[in-house]
RNA sequence: GUCCCGUUCGUCUAGUGGUUAGGACACCAGCCUUUCACGUUGGUAACACGGGUUCGAGCCCCGUACGGGACGCCA
């Protein structure tokens, strides 16, 4: 039997990163056992549903690297079908058409638990003579589900949970419009996908209790489920739209490497022996639902800022450049142009080695991109010194007859380090400050040699000038 | 309230009856160094609690506490 799985995000809000989780470990399920794995938009909410809640999601996933094998369904074109299993089920006698109002379900509710009884359905029109129907309610269509005796699910994550039926009531699977409620539309819509694992949040757990008796009534064979933990917020309380819930678009914004977002997802809720850095290929090679743990799982923004370091070190220069150039790009205080773009990309490999995020890689590759004369930050400046500026406007005219190559440079600064008998930190950190206007930067030989011998003096002549004036 | 699920360092986890309870992030200290990072060495830090079962329990059983989820003509 060949694995097929599927991701089914109703599109009334934003792709979080629980369901971006939920769609990972589908989506790497159905790799590693050489599946398949499909998307189904649950729309079946007319009112909530909107186009852009379906943008949003298949812009994450395809951000993610998330793209479904096929394209994707949306489950409110399948009304017809719906509505006609609910029929069949009322023609075998395993449904039956409920006339209570709204009104009296509410009712129902409320005094039970005013009670302190279960809120449930009692049931009132299961075993009524529809000639007693009620003139001018349409009927909603209700599942007969039995009474008596239990109902069992054996999770691939969960192990075998049960429930007595007496706990459940008569679902709903039609709605008086006619329109199909999200129990029983998930249910025909797998098995005519043909869904072979249904791996979803454990927020939805003891909802397939109800949608394994309705494939029971149908006589349709069941897929397994895999229910997974939800993820909660830094503060262990659950991620809604409301509390901490974000986009995983806004991850991308924020600096976030797609493959470094979803190996943090992997190992939140799932682990293989210490293994902490996996590429996509070793987590399809791995992954498997024997992994995955049981308990609901804290996001951490320091370990996925420190993975997100991991994977922009093994980034590839000409992709973060790229995006550094984009991220920069429109900041009115910088210049950018084949020559800026130039330094951008020969620095890239000592830039990279010292940023966490992209926006971080940018922040630190704007000095390549400013115009003359530069902001100096406040280490900066108190490094300027007159001893500092004596210092530059000496070695200045020997870095003018050095060629600007890494080693060339890196030599003449021993070299004058030597004979002046200086550490070779007492000149990089003032010419550090003059040439990036911070105490911070790539190596200073590097530096100085993807700025250029003449922008480098000149940022050099620039700074001995407006530092003196103050 | 009822039902279901869970509980190992602050966080993510390894661990399937015998371990000095391991790793990663974070944190602290040292080393490296041309700043910052990276790297590296070491350190602090956990089996929720109470009963069983057993020669022996983080691992098995039962309670308790705490946390989460579900109880809609929402998905």
């Amino acid at each position: 039997m060949t694995v097929r799985t599927r991701f089914a995000p109703s599109p009334t809000g934003l792709l979080h990163i629980g369901g971006a989780r939920t769609a990972l470990f589908n989506y790497l399920f159905a790799r590693h056992h050489g599946g398949t794995f499909l998307l189904r938009i649950e729309d079946t909410d007319r009112e909530r549903s909107t186009r852009e809640a379906v943008d949003v999601i298949l812009q994450g996933l395809a951000w993610l690297g998330l793209d479904p094998d096929e394209p994707p369904l949306f489950q409110s074109t399948r009304a017809p079908r719906h509505a006609e299993i609910a029929q069949t089920l009322l023609a075998a006698g395993h449904a039956y058409r409920c006339y209570a109002t709204a009104e009296e379900l509410r009712e129902m509710r409320e005094r039970a638990t005013a009670e302190g009884r279960p809120p449930r359905y009692d049931g009132r029109w299961r075993d009524r003579d529809p000639a007693e129907a009620p003139p001018g309610i349409a009927p909603a269509i209700r599942l007969r589900a039995p009474r008596e005796g239990e109902t069992v699910v054996h999770d691939l994550v969960q192990g075998t949970v049960r429930v007595a039926n007496t706990e459940l009531d008569d679902m709903i699977i039609l709605r008086s419009d006619g329109t199909p409620t999200y129990l029983h539309a998930v249910v025909v819509d797998d098995h005519d996908m043909g869904i072979t694992h249904v791996i979803r949040g454990d927020d939805h757990l003891t909802n397939t209790f109800r949608q394994v008796q309705i494939y029971d009534a149908l006589g349709w064979r069941k897929p397994e489920f895999a229910h997974i933990p939800l993820i909660h917020g830094a503060d262990g309380a659950k991620l809604s739209k409301r509390h901490g819930a974000v986009s995983v678009l806004e991850f991308e914004k924020q600096g976030f490497l797609p493959e470094a977002l979803c190996n943090y997802l992997l190992r939140l809720g799932w682990g293989h022996g210490d293994a902490e850095i996996l590429s996509r290929e070793e987590a399809i090679r791995l992954f498997d639902l024997d992994g995955v743990g049981r308990a609901a799982s804290r996001m951490d923004y320091a370990k996925l800022t420190h993975l997100n370091g991991v994977w922009l070190r093994a980034a590839d220069d000409a992709r973060l450049a790229e995006d550094t150039l984009h991220r920069l790009a429109g900041r009115p205080d910088l210049t950018l142009d084949a020559t800026t773009r130039a330094r951008i990309e020969t620095l890239m490999p000592a830039l990279k080695e010292r940023a966490k995020t992209l926006a971080d890689l940018a922040d630190s590759a704007a000095f390549l991109a400013r115009r003359l004369p530069l902001p100096f930050d406040a280490k900066a400046r108190a490094l300027l010194t007159e001893d500092a500026l004596a210092l530059l406007r000496e070695l200045a005219p020997k870095l003018a007859d050095t060629d600007f190559s890494v080693a060339a440079i890196d030599a003449t600064l021993r070299a004058y380090a030597e004979t002046t008998g200086r550490k070779l930190g007492a000149i990089a950190q003032p010419l550090r400050a003059a040439l990036t206007g911070a105490t911070t930067s790539p190596p200073i030989d590097a530096t100085l040699s993807a700025l250029g011998k003449t922008e480098s003096l000149a940022r050099i002549a620039a700074a001995t000038e407006t530092m003196a004036l103050i």
